[in-house]
DNA sequence: AGGGAAACCCGAACGC
DNA sequence: TGCGTTCGGGTTTCCC
């Protein structure tokens, strides 16, 4: 589902052109219709529908998880949750089951915003900032070293996966590549985060940093009917293989529910306990 | 502070 | 075949 490879996939795509579709910058905009109207998160409709026609599309940026749609005098933040997507099409297309939004732009083109389950949201800010505040630090933030990361962990006490998943703890993982970057880290879904040493620190941020540029390289993850064009679900190695022989031990990989979340873990290459002596546990 | 549960949604997959 | 139930994915909110 759209994690940051996803959302970093459709920027790069209405930036310069992709997936099918054509670059959108320097677009005006003619008119929005807006087909679901809890669509739009905050702010009144009116207010939107009004104020939007006649920006120009000045840039596609992208933090975490969030789509930000730069525009003359405002932002309009796109976060797709779980079966959000964007396509850019000629009018004489014909609009889709479950399109939640149409922009059109003066040039006979559109964008819609399409999300089966209605869990995606946008909003029309002229700072995008009040909508990221809370935002921790981007994966590949230059700042986040591995000597920080490990600090960032030992500060905290919390199960790995949910804290590596909190958007405010580090900004753009979400249940795949999360599963994926602890396998390849070979360190257990459950572990304490202030049990992880300085060594599994940096091989952890190693990974997260691997897991997502591999699932950018590939377009993203094609999963469920929700996404298009990517690739990136050949390569997974934990989910959803529950059922099937690890690739490194040949070991049953396990699922299990943390934090509701289904979670995929091999037992043998990710171990909760060491039996090593002197080795501290959990 | 951390963790669990529920809510928001829909369609696929499953069970009978 | 057809019906009812379960599941899952990201995030917020509420509660212990």
């Amino acid at each position: 589902m759209p994690e940051l490879p996803e959302v970093e996939t459709i920027r790069r795509a209405l930036q310069h052109g992709g997936r099918g579709g054509a670059a959108i910058i320097g677009w005006q905009v003619q008119r929005v219709d807006l087909l679901w109207d809890r669509l739009l998160a905050t702010g009144n409709k009116k207010g939107f529908l009004d104020e939007i026609n006649g920006q120009k599309v000045i840039a596609v940026n992208r933090r975490a998880k969030f789509l930000d749609l730069e525009f003359d005098r405002h932002h309009l933040i796109f976060h797709l949750r779980m079966s959000g997507d964007i396509r850019v099409e000629e009018n004489q297309h014909p609009f889709q089951k479950h399109d939640r939004m149409l922009l059109f732009f003066e040039n006979g083109f559109h964008l819609a915003f399409n999300d089966t389950r209605k869990f995606g949201r946008i909003w029309f800010v002229k700072d995008p900032q009040e909508i990221w505040a809370n935002l921790g630090p981007e994966p590949f933030d230059e700042t986040l070293t591995a000597s920080l990361f490990f600090d960032l962990l030992q500060r905290k006490k919390r199960k790995i996966k949910p804290l590596l998943m909190d958007q405010s703890f580090l900004a753009g993982l979400g249940n795949i590549y999360t599963d994926e970057a602890l396998f390849q880290a070979k360190i257990h879904p459950l572990r304490n985060s202030g049990s992880i040493s300085q060594l599994e620190a940096e091989n952890l941020l190693v990974a997260i940093r691997d897991q997502l540029s591999e699932g950018i390289k590939n377009n993203g993850s094609s999963i469920d009917w929700v996404y298009r064009g990517g690739n990136f679900q050949n390569t997974f190695q934990v989910y959803g293989k529950n059922g099937k022989e690890c690739s490194i031990c040949g070991t049953v990989i396990e699922k299990m529910q943390v934090g509701q979340r289904g979670t995929h873990f091999c037992p043998s290459c990710q171990v909760l306990f060491r039996l090593n002596p002197g080795i501290k546990e959990g």
